[in-house]
DNA sequence: GAAAAATACTGAGTCCATTCATTTTTGAAG
DNA sequence: CTTCAAAAATGAATGGACTCAGTATTTTTC
């Protein structure tokens, strides 16, 4: 049997997650040592890296924990979307952009992001990756259920405005994170507006 | 007079630029420590913190630089841009594309994105998101000069299907940097295709 | 259940970006 | 030409992410 072992290793890594996270939130990622989580988790240093292969992966274990939460709301929204095309997109998106702050600070999303560009291929930045792919996929589906149900033409690909409409959405996410003083509500707007002409093309 | 006291300033600026622009692409942007830039530019340590503040702002000052080629460039483009809504955007982007990776690695513009987003109150990744804000600006422009030439449609918002459109390129290009096995032609052509529905729209 | 093998933990040590107290160079004033 | 103040250069010291040789614990084997 290997039971302990198991046990002692899931153990220990959550210790490390729920240490990071709280010190991430409490004095910013950059404040956070790994000696500070390590100790906080009741593990070494060297233990820290047993787990985790850098500090930034932890942060990206937290931030891809929320990712897959937004996706997993976008799925309820799929189910029975708005019949009106602009509205079932500016649903889709308020509620990926509502969750945002909900766990993770701006800094928090900077730092993941800058992240998953800089190392794209550490494991955790690919899960990243995969997921803003499945978030794509999520808006091309949702358009695909609006062309079945009539609500859209069903002459236009939906693959391609899912991206463009996904690609708009992300960038002007990264421009709020990067801006302290932009409130949710400005990114909104502004998302919807750019939304708006894409939305009105599906228009039957 | 203070005339030996500027030039020896501009002197070692543009030394510890070029000594570390030479770095970045030999070894990579990781493997060049400040202190081989700066044996490199004849200088100290120190003194390369005089002139930047951090080894990520070298960097930058070069990708800026680089930036603001590519929108010297652009601006060719628009004294008399093709009729053709599509012709136009796509001659436009490829211009950026095909500037994208002549002086700069993938890696460099990994790290200069990554560091942009990260940090985005330095002074260098402030001129940049301005250039790109200026990039944008000049996406715009051309559709409004396509709509005063009765190329395009004059009833939508032109800066709107501008944002859009960059936004969308920047993100497929940041995609395009984080995959070093992409091809720039595989990038083109999806920007190609994700550009055309709104293009088309566009049409009058 | 003892010994061997496999696995995991540990923290002192390394590397490198960045800082700062000190020294050197420059420009201005007399 | 000196002298002095301002500006700039210097490199040894600091801090923190990450490594690795040694130690401890769990599992397997007989």
């Amino acid at each position: 049997m290997s039971g302990l072992r198991q046990k002692q290793k899931t153990d220990r890594s959550s210790r490390i997650l729920q240490a990071a996270n709280a010190l991430f939130r409490q004095g910013g990622y950059p404040a956070a040592r790994i000696e500070d989580i390590a100790a906080a988790a009741g593990v070494s240093v060297g233990t820290f890296y047993n787990y985790f292969d850098t500090k930034g992966d932890v942060l990206l274990a937290i931030v891809t924990l929320e990712v897959a939460e937004v996706l997993q709301a976008g799925e309820a929204l799929l189910t029975n979307p708005p019949p009106d095309a602009t509205a079932a997109l500016d649903a889709l998106f308020a509620g990926y952009l509502d969750h945002a702050l909900v766990y993770l600070s701006k800094e928090m999303w900077r730092t993941a992001m800058a992240l998953t560009i800089e190392h794209p291929d550490s494991a955790f930045s690919a899960r990243y990756t995969r997921l803003d792919a499945l978030l794509t996929e999520q808006v091309c589906t949702l358009i695909i259920r609006l062309q079945q149900r009539g609500n859209a033409r069903p002459d236009l690909d939906a693959r391609t405005i899912g991206e463009v409409l996904f690609n708009n959405l992300n960038m002007m996410f990264i421009a709020f994170v990067k801006d302290d003083a932009m409130p949710l509500a400005t990114l909104k707007a502004a998302v919807a507006r750019q939304t708006a002409p894409l939305a009105r093309l599906l228009q039957p």
